[in-house]
RNA sequence: UCGGGAUUGGUGUAAUUGGCAGCACGACUGAUUCUGGUUCAGUUAGUCCAGGUUCGAGUCCUGGAUCCCGAGCCA
């Protein structure tokens, strides 16, 4: 299935319409299509940006248009470098390439914002000419004073009706550097009685005299959003520019700033077509970068890239696929309504699409000893395992086992109740790919810890015959051989929060709540002693598993989950993530009682 | 208080613009299985509320409820 197709929303219908109607260009032509992702170098992408992106890109590249990557660094406050190469570092890494995008370069073809500055100033210079526009000299309270409150209408600014000739010369004084900062701004003349707060004459430009990540010290005035955005749509030729839905209001804004440059030009600006979606919430996880950024900064977490962030960084690291990350935006659709996307979305569309891909290897990660009494002291038998049931070929391996080997203790029960079919004394079960193996007795230390099981195994049934007799067993245990296992360290990793909604105060919290209250104790499992089978030692190509495009090692622990080998692994200790659990069945069985 | 937007099974999302409320995910049941995984088959459950128009309303009209956004020199 084509992940772009068979998707139908309203974004989608809107642009058939455009495109039907000839409104870009001749009706019917599809490649008209121009959209864009406008991030603010400010912070780390999320997967609410990924949302975005999958949409704009998408969009695009369904219609046989195109998609630019442009980022919006029009405050120089708040941005930085670093967020850019983050930034694109993520959009690639979904799999998604702009105009001019090369693959020895990745900042080729990237857009800015700040390459639009000059274009922006004369604009403005141009609004004042036409009296659209005015410097406004009073302080940042006046104006917020001025502005009214809802049902209230604004007050005009006293410097609303200076001479332009003044704006004009106050505002390339501005410009030069003249003015500290917060001492003038230029406004919009609009409408100071709006019920619409942005047309209650919204500054265009304040005074930042502070170096620009890319325009250095060039400029000692920087543009707002509302000012800028349009103008860098409309530069682009972008047909449909799409925003959240706390954009809507800004629409009349945006169109009126384009009207008014327009108003007795003889060749017009392009006018975009401003459209909103409702940004993606996902449950028991945080996605302000204010939060997020906190999390960061508190310590809470490990940084920008810790598998439990919904960041891109974040679920990188954890193991996602960039095909499991777009797969849940395609599913989850897009519309006007602010609705609460349970995470269990994302972690089975990422189960669906490693489910096909990933190898199998067998890892114990909490070992007990196993010593098997019939089978000979000191042999090593190399039993064939295939790597993937879903896909042949993938082909197979060789496990070593030995008289001792490792199994879960989980999967050893003295006292078990019916259902469960692992090992029990006197209990009978499969070990994978090997035997069959029944317990004789369950060794236990002074404080009645079970710390070894003697078995024994059944010879008749090696390589993973069925027993001549016809008897059956129901449960298959994963095992790894003691004496070639590996140790490793696995961290497991569960919801960030724990309760649904944590930008929400729950009913009877205190007053001092805050959403750092609600973060998950048990988020992080760390397991120190595991053992893995020697093949996830071995360099991942002698052991046939696939090349992953992003280079991080991806497998199965078989019974277990998905598993991913941590950017902070060496060889020497190495460290897996898990990136999602399969399900299990027996846990709500057991859960049940 | 004012302005803007939204509301369809548990969760998301459709419904040719007035004509059998569909799809996906989950949950549940069963079958298959050397992963209690996968796969397959089946079941479950919905139009925010109250009126109205109509042969017929998720869709149109009136009134109400609830939720989200908005008074940055942030984006």
């Amino acid at each position: 299935m084509s992940e772009s197709a068979n998707q139908d929303h309203f974004l989608k219908r809107t642009i058939e319409e455009d495109i039907a109607g000839g409104r870009w260009g001749a009706p019917g032509d599809r490649s008209v299509v121009r959209t864009r992702f406008p991030p603010e170098p400010n912070g780390f992408l999320h997967i609410g940006h990924a949302k975005s992106i999958c949409l704009n890109f998408g969009l695009a590249e369904q219609f046989g248009g195109s998609c630019n990557l442009r980022f919006d660094d029009t405050n120089p406050v708040k941005e930085d470098k670093l967020f850019v190469e983050s930034i694109v570092r993520d959009v690639r890494w979904l799999g998604f390439r702009w105009p001019g995008a090369s693959e020895s370069d990745p900042m080729e073809g990237v857009r800015f914002a700040s390459d639009y500055f000059q274009l922006m100033h004369d604009c403005a210079v141009d609004l004042i000419k036409k009296g659209l526009a005015y410097v406004d000299d009073q302080t940042p309270e006046q104006i917020r004073e001025g502005r009214g409150a809802p049902g209230v209408p604004g007050t005009n600014s006293p410097f609303r009706d200076r001479p332009i000739e003044e704006s004009l010369e106050l505002f390339e004084k501005m410009v030069a550097g003249e003015f500290p900062e917060g001492s003038r701004v230029l406004r919009a003349k609009i409408d100071m009685a709006s019920p619409n707060f942005n047309m209650r004459d919204p500054v265009m430009y304040r005074i930042v005299k502070m170096a620009h990540h890319r325009t250095g010290d060039a400029w000692r005035v920087y543009p707002m959003y509302d000012w800028a955005h349009g103008l860098e749509d409309s530069v682009e030729g972008i047909t449909h520019s799409i925003c959240t839905l706390e954009f809507e209001d800004h629409r009349p804004l945006y169109d009126w700033f384009i009207k008014s440059i327009n108003e007795g030009r003889s060749e017009p600006l392009h006018h975009p077509q401003q459209i909103e979606f409702a940004r993606l919430n996902l449950g028991y996880t945080v996605m302000s970068k204010r939060k997020l950024k906190q999390l960061v900064d508190e310590k809470r977490v490990e940084g920008w890239d810790d598998p439990r962030m919904p960041t891109i960084a974040g679920y990188r690291r954890r193991g996602y696929t960039p095909e499991s990350v777009r797969s849940f935006c395609r599913d989850i659709g897009v519309s006007r309504f602010n609705s609460l996307i349970d995470p269990g979305r994302l972690e089975n569309a990422c189960r669906e699409h490693l489910n096909a891909v990933a190898p199998r290897r067998m890892a114990v990660l909490k070992p007990l000893k196993v010593v098997i009494e019939n089978f000979p002291e000191g042999e090593t038998r190399h039993i064939e395992a295939v790597n993937n049931p879903e896909d042949a070929s993938a082909g197979v391996r060789k496990v070593p086992f030995t008289r001792e080997l490792y199994i879960e203790r989980d999967d050893f029960m003295e006292d078990p109740p019916k259902k469960f079919f692992r090992l029990g004394p006197g209990r009978e079960v499969r070990l994978r790919y090997a035997c069959l193996l029944t317990c004789i007795e369950a060794v236990k230390d002074a404080s009645g810890e079970v710390v070894e099981l003697r078995c024994t195994y059944d010879p008749e049934t090696w390589g993973g015959k069925n027993p001549p007799d016809g008897r059956k067993v129901k449960g298959t245990l994963h095992w790894v051989s003691a004496v070639h296992g590996i140790k490793a360290e696995v961290r497991n990793y569960d919801r960030l929060f724990s309760i649904e909604d944590p930008n929400h105060t729950p009913k009877g919290a205190p007053e001092t709540w805050s959403f750092l209250d609600a973060i998950n104790p048990d988020s992080l499992e760390v397991i120190s002693g595991a053992v893995l089978e020697p093949a996830l030692a071995q360099d991942p190509a002698s052991s046939n598993e696939p090349a992953w495009p992003d280079g991080i090692r991806r497998v199965q622990f078989e019974r277990h989950g998905y598993y991913c080998i941590d950017s902070a692994s060496t060889p020497e200790r190495p460290v897996w993530n898990r990136t999602v659990s399969l399900k299990d069945s027996w846990a709500k069985i057991a859960q049940k009682g």
